[in-house]
RNA sequence: GGGCCGUUAGCUCAGGUGGUAUAGCAGCUGCCUUUUAAGCAGCGGGCCGCUGGUUCGAGUCCAGCACGGCCCA
């Protein structure tokens, strides 16, 4: 019954309201004016002179915050804009919009009609004349003060934590990311474009898919680890600049840097090669900081970003031999590093290849070092079946991954092109898989044969767009940049 | 999957060594027409995550489970 009493006590005031002749949720009420203009548009007007020429206001919003005189009260009012200050008055307001305002809980919404002034304290605030009750919060909001704490409550009710600014600004910020991108690619030329994401071959990526079924097909489909095939079938196509900005989902561990389900951010350009995408990235990301944060050095966490370009380049052997302290011969020598592997207990799946060996490595010794942003290059062909051989050295591909504080933030290279080349390789992804490693590439027939009409030489990136909304917001858990993270269901 | 930590009122939190469960915000009743986490006086509100165990007695000790967090794999 306890639960209860708060939501007694406005269901009580709710039907007060009806009895005064209210609608329960009325609608239709217009508000002309946003608290963050109104502050910022009269943010030097005196006092005197807000009284000598009046400036009419009709807001609505939530209410955030009351101090109650008994024949008057301060209240804030929140909008998408901000807050401002109400000032309700019994003489002002009149006996029957001042029930209204008495009948009214922090949580509800309003509407005021009145003109602006200034309080003693100097605080511009609307003198309401005009009081609208627009709906009902049954329940409360949570403490005043301090505000939602509990991690939990946050992401499940994450409707109660966007009640603070502080959330609010991490998800404006990633609205302003996806439209910086979408201006960025619109500005080169880019095509958005929409590719499947239920397909009957879950490629594009070295990861587990989850499975649905399509019940009137009777047929299994993946929701998509990458739409990169799709989109190089584009290329095919001859729209030579695609780029989609989009979800992927991939059927492994939640941690700070997972979700299961993901915003990535892919793009192809037909005649560039992987170092004209460093060029694109360091721009790209550079420009968002500038843009949004307003700065190029950014704090994160303990540390300073600095996304000035050019950012330093380090091949995957010497950042390995750095971290390792092995000797660069050593880091060639397959063995040597499965045994760098035993003794730091990095697992290493069945028959594994001396390319993803060397990855492991890298992932576990290396990458949480990377802190200023980092391109690492010369990836073994093992792991990348879909990037083109380089030229210098066949045993690598012309391929690099971002990193920024420690985490992969984008990862491209030049793409393969060669039909029968990526046919071998796919044939060599179906060994690995049979050897045990179900994050193995699947053979893409369609894939193939659109390779043999002809793909123009490419260069093809994806950007986590959720780890970069981390960067840009200093953010320590994806979990604090996605609006309803993927959590186990509650249990009551 | 493993380790550590957390779960007490709607929310934010106290509760050495086991002995009638704290406070603030929010709520309710009064007073208060320039407040800023308004103030003053009073009142109500608890499956102490769940299940079992130890004990005369468990929020507290033990075990298991659930959910969450961090770290590791």
């Amino acid at each position: 019954m306890e639960e209860q009493d708060q939501i007694v006590a406005r269901r009580k005031k709710l039907a007060e309201l009806e009895a005064l002749g209210h609608r329960r949720f009325p609608n239709g009420f217009q508000p002309r004016d946003m608290a963050a203009a109104l502050l910022a548009a009269h943010a030097d007007t005196s006092g005197d002179d807000l009284d000598a020429r009046p400036v009419p206001v009709r807001i609505a919003g939530r209410i955030v915050g009351v101090r109650d005189f008994g024949k008057a009260a301060f209240a804030h009012v929140q909008d998408r804009s901000g807050r401002i200050q109400v000032y309700v008055r019994r003489d002002e307001v009149g006996d029957r919009d001042f029930e209204v305002f008495r009948l009214l809980d922090l949580g509800d919404f309003v509407g005021i009609e009145g003109r602006l002034f200034r309080t003693k304290t100097g605080e511009l605030s609307v003198l309401a004349a005009r009081v609208h009750y627009l709906a009902k919060a049954l329940r409360p909001p949570p403490e005043k003060w301090h505000g939602l704490q509990d991690v939990e409550l946050r992401y499940r009710q994450r409707y109660l934590d966007l009640l603070n600014p502080d959330v609010q600004r991490i998800f404006r910020v990633r609205a302003q990311v996806l439209q910086g991108v979408r201006e960025f690619f619109a500005q080169r030329g880019y095509l958005e474009v929409e590719t499947p994401m239920m397909q009957q071959i879950a490629g594009g990526a070295l990861a587990r898919p989850f499975v649905t079924h399509h019940n009137t097909l009777d047929m299994d489909l993946y929701l998509r680890v990458a739409p990169e095939l799709f989109l190089k079938r584009l290329l095919v196509g001859g729209l030579e600049r695609v780029f989609e900005l989009n979800r992927n989902f991939r059927n492994e561990g939640i941690s700070t840097e997972h979700n299961p389900e993901f915003t990535m951010l892919e793009f192809y350009e037909a005649y560039a090669t992987w170092e004209d995408l460093l060029t694109i990235t360091e721009e790209l990301i550079s420009e968002l900081a500038r843009t949004i944060v307003g700065a190029v050095k950014i704090p994160y966490g303990a540390h300073e970003i600095d996304l000035t370009p050019p950012w330093r380049r380090v091949a995957v052997k010497d950042a390995v031999a750095q971290a390792t302290g092995l000797a660069s011969a050593e880091v060639d020598d397959v063995e040597r590093l499965r045994a760098v592997a035993a003794a730091r207990a990095i697992p290493l799946p069945p028959g594994a290849p001396y390319g993803k060996v060397l990855a492991e490595i890298f992932e576990k010794t290396a990458e949480a070092a990377l802190v200023q942003p980092t391109f690492v290059v010369d990836y073994p062909v093992e792991i990348s079946p879909l990037a083109r051989q380089s030229d210098r050295d066949p045993t690598l591909v012309d391929r690099f991954e971002l990193y920024v504080a420690g985490r992969e933030i984008a990862n491209g290279f030049s793409e393969l092109n060669d039909p029968d080349e990526q046919r071998a390789r796919f044939e060599e992804q179906l060994r690995a898989r049979r050897g045990g490693d179900e994050e193995a590439h699947a053979m893409d027939e369609d894939y193939v044969r659109a390779l043999e009409h002809g793909m123009p030489p490419a260069a093809g990136e994806g950007i986590g767009i959720d780890r970069l909304v981390m960067l840009l917001t200093n953010s320590p858990s994806i979990r604090d940049v996605i609006l309803f993270p993927q959590l186990r269901p509650e249990r009551r």
